[in-house]
RNA sequence: CGCGGGGUAGAGCAGUUGGCAGCUCGUCGGGCUCAUAACCCGAAGGUCGUAAGUUCGAGUCUUACCCCCGCAA
């Protein structure tokens, strides 16, 4: 049954591989690949392949990197040709016309981080932390020409705990979608799966770019511990010390405190032991738990503080 | 040939013009006891990434190789 049915698959990023690789161990018939184009990438700058690439090619599939494909008729010729029951497309980087939208038989399926309409756009797993969210999920829908606002097919929930960072978050929505994705697809094809419009306020997230990723230490101990999980450990944030070093920041503790000394400027470091710093911020301070300087790895606090010390004059600013 | 940093004790680091291999932490053993991972004393633990070269003498200088990491994407 499902070995009748042809999907070609779009996507670029681990999250999209997971989906692609739960379509054909399912038994869907994967006919073709879409991916962002081969780039120079890490020391050397050696050329990359992505992801979905790798195993596409394991798998004997055929994989196509157009460079863009609005306006590309060579590329819109091959989609007609792989004559597809769907187009399932996930984390592919590129926004497709509605010409290729109108190609699969079936439909054009989108699997997003977030429950719609809330966390449309590029970065959805990233902004539920970051703005503290409780739970988030996986939504799947038909595309349409909109910015993540074709119509919902099923969702799912996941809650957020205070052990999460985007990288656990990140991590276990893939598995979820994957899954989820399969659901989709056979509900389409027994009729089971209704398309529901979204409804509801609708939000927005940005690409996250490394001028965002700088914390604030005027901003609250909470705001700031979910800052940090929210963009860690890719692509991390980071503090920078008066003199201009840079340290990214990968996991700090939040302590609220009504008797902070309103004496001590925001950034300032509070206290340094053998294995602790603390830094000053609005509601309290932020205990600094995982920290890599320029040139370093990342490491825990403690070992950081071995071979590392920083003035209790110096403040990030 | 994208730019750059680095391999020294279990961890993180220092090592000046070549001249006894060090620091902080941890570990182990004692002490103390109000003492949380946060007090005191003591001990163990290193073929200084590999190979060759220069030298009376190399962690340090020369050459080659291996490995790790940051930026950037």
């Amino acid at each position: 049954m499902r070995k009748d049915i042809k999907v070609v698959f779009m996507g670029t990023p681990e999250f999209a591989c997971a989906s692609l690789e739960e379509l054909v161990n399912s038994g869907y018939n994967v006919v073709g690949c879409f991916t962002n184009p081969d780039k120079q990438a890490g020391r050397g700058m050696k050329l990359k392949f992505s992801p979905v690439k790798e195993y596409a090619l394991s798998k004997n599939i055929p994989v196509y990197q157009p460079e863009k494909i609005r306006n590309n008729k060579e590329v819109i010729e091959i989609l007609k040709n792989l004559n597809p029951d769907f187009l399932v497309v996930v984390a592919y980087g590129k926004i497709l016309p509605q010409e290729v939208l109108d190609i699969p038989k079936y439909a054009p399926i989108n699997v997003h981080g977030s429950l719609l309409p809330k966390y449309r756009g590029a970065a959805p797993m990233q902004f539920a932390l970051i703005n503290g969210e409780k739970k988030t999920g996986i939504t799947t829908m038909i595309m349409d020409a909109g910015m993540d606002t074709g119509d919902m097919l099923l969702k799912e929930e996941t809650v957020i705990t205070d052990d999460d960072n985007l990288e656990t978050l990140h991590d276990r929505l893939m598995v979820i979608g994957a899954k989820l994705l399969i659901k989709t697809l056979d509900g389409i094809l027994d009729g089971s799966v209704k398309r529901v419009k979204q409804e509801g306020e609708a939000t927005y997230t940005k690409m996250i770019t490394k001028e965002m990723t700088k914390i604030d230490f005027n901003k609250n101990a909470e705001e700031i511990f979910n800052f940090v999980r929210g963009l860690s450990p890719f692509p991390s944030t980071y503090m920078e010390l008066s003199n201009g070093k840079k340290y990214k920041v990968f996991k700090v503790e939040a302590i609220k405190d009504s008797n902070i000394d309103e004496s001590v400027e925001c950034g300032s470091i509070l206290l340094m032991s053998k294995n602790s710093l603390y830094i000053r911020c609005k509601d309290g301070y932020v205990k600094i738990l995982e920290i890599q300087a320029e040139n370093s790895k990342r490491m825990d606090i403690t070992s950081f503080l071995a071979g590392n010390k920083f003035s209790i004059a110096d403040m990030f600013i």
